[in-house]
DNA sequence: TAAATATATTCCTATATTGGAATATGTCAA
DNA sequence: TTGACATATTCCAATATAGGAATATATTTA
């Protein structure tokens, strides 16, 4: 069939090298639309669609100021990601990953320079 | 224009779902494809076509057996995903948390129930 | 009230995928 | 060599975006 939606959960919100960006802008900031626009040489609407994404999925957060739009980060957010991605680490200690590298090098037939 | 290819980095392949479910399956283990298929519930072409992605990006590595290719999760491939997440950590440490909330609250003129 | 400013939204187009079915490729076993 | 099995790849259809341009919606200021 299709594709499903892929934007709807911080995995896919931060997919985007575009949102990730923003988020980096928006890293320890609280900016407007017109600032990140400025900062990232992006056209308006481009930052305004983005920032919707990233608020549906609450990576970040919105405050009216006037006619403005102040837009802080949530990190809270990004704990699903973070916590998902971790379950992982526990494959990549440093002595795993030489043993491992190894290991893979081996298996692969990446053959050293002993071979005439 | 358009969009652009969204595959080719660790924060696009565990972007989706399926790919997720997979790297779950094989965290730990080494599976074939038919093996993950079973587990998964999935066809054999979808597996395959998942695992090519996941492959591309380093995220799974492939090791031939006979006529069978085991696979298995090289966690390195996550570390970049890991390491931009946890820049965020540092907002989201519960007791600045605790206080943004609040903030938040007091801010977006969420008000108490004081209002008649 | 009207003009100006800040931002969101709509419309449209180009393209990226996903998924299933069918098929190709590779490898083992009789 | 032939058949069976494991996996990859191709083909196709359906759909999800991203991006730009134009426009709508506040909100402030003159």
């Amino acid at each position: 069939m299709a594709r499903k939606r892929t934007t709807y959960d911080p995995f896919n919100a931060i997919a985007e090298p575009n949102r990730r960006a923003l988020l980096e802008a928006l890293a320890g900031n609280s900016l407007t639309v017109s600032a990140l626009a400025l900062a990232l040489g992006w056209n308006q609407p481009k930052v305004s669609k983005h920032l919707q994404v990233l608020k549906e999925v609450d990576l970040v957060v919105e405050r009216k100021e006037g006619r403005f739009r102040v837009y802080r980060v949530n990190a809270q957010a990004m704990k699903p990601v973070q916590e998902w991605v971790t379950q992982f680490q526990a494959f990549w200690a440093p002595r795993l990953d030489a043993l491992g590298d190894y290991l893979n090098e081996v298996q692969t037939g990446e053959q050293t320079d002993d071979e005439p």
